[in-house]
DNA sequence: GTCTATACACAGATAGAC
DNA sequence: GTCTATCTGTGTATAGAC
């Protein structure tokens, strides 16, 4: 009747944490094992191999950005600057915390030319995202133009996550929202 | 009296090529060996380490970008469209070339967190690039909003670069580029 | 169910023959 | 100088005791 120190979701969530700091390649079971004070053994016992615990540290981080930070773009009654605030607050937290920036990017420019394995749970995240972004802007702009303002308004957060691991300072993100806000 | 099949500036070249595509965890010393057809004995004849190497890769790289790209935001007697104009157009073919994107911020994204070893050649890059975004747009901009105007254009170029590892799509770049331009 | 022990492959790095 | 063989550590993954 599992007298479980630690829960599923709390694993995955360690895991995320770890590979978005870490990177995939350079987080080892055994690094992952001792950061849930699980042994090796237990943790081969939830997860088959360390490439489906990636799929599902995605999927699942997916999953939490599109509830809590992309959902807000489809709320009624609350105007596109609001829309807007509430998802770059958020995400301002989910991007800055650890200085880990976004696993998403991170994990596409470490593995992407190496296997094609996580594009899809990739693909799908840079998705939503672009989603709820043209819902944000789909009042200001054609039809024809919101993809493509979507699309730079994601590149240009990725771009400003970089510099902000190179310098570890939080601010580029804070001033390129507060430039794309302008955009609205 | 060294009947060298390959030069050592040919290994460094072949090097770069494979940290960018493959990155530097993923990419093993067999890997290089095979890669510029030595075998790993030689390899270490020429490099002390894995870490010396990638050093080198960076440093060489780096000199190159500032004498084959950024020097042309010095040139006298051209205009600043023009200048910009001739960054572009090398940057384009330097990072798009294989879809590897920028050496340097991949680097940043894989090791930032684990290690500080890369960090001073990184950052020597990122300020030189820097550096010659001043000035092309120094006779627009008032030498206070300079540097903020540069990093910006730096961080919406790797954040391009992010979307076109995602998609395998190289126009993402090629309209970045076009949007900062006409800041100038 | 959990842990110990271990198999197996491959990493970085080195030694020593030629 | 170049190659073969090898050392040592560590990675993913598994078997089997309790």
């Amino acid at each position: 009747m599992a007298l479980q120190k630690i829960s599923k979701k709390e694993i995955i969530a360690i895991s995320i944490r770890m590979f978005r700091k870490q990177g995939y390649y350079r987080t080892s079971m055994a690094d992952l094992a001792k950061a849930t004070g699980l042994t090796k053994g237990v943790f081969y016992h939830h997860f088959a191999s360390k490439e489906e615990l990636m799929k599902t540290a995605l999927t699942t981080l997916s999953a939490w950005f599109e509830e809590k930070i992309f959902k807000a773009a489809y709320l009624p009654d609350i105007t596109p600057q609001e829309k807007f605030d509430r998802i770059a607050e958020s995400a301002i937290k989910a991007f800055t915390s650890d200085l880990g920036g976004c696993l998403f990017a991170n994990t596409i420019l470490e593995t992407a030319h190496v296997e094609e394995t996580f594009l899809p749970e990739i693909k799908h995240f840079f998705q939503n995202w672009e989603n709820a972004m043209c819902k944000v802007f789909e009042e200001k702009y054609a039809q024809q133009a919101l993809v493509e303002i979507a699309k730079q308004n994601i590149a240009d957060i990725e771009g400003a996550l970089i510099l902000m691991q190179l310098y570890k300072d939080t601010s580029y993100l804070q001033r390129t929202l507060e430039r794309l806000k302008k955009m609205l």
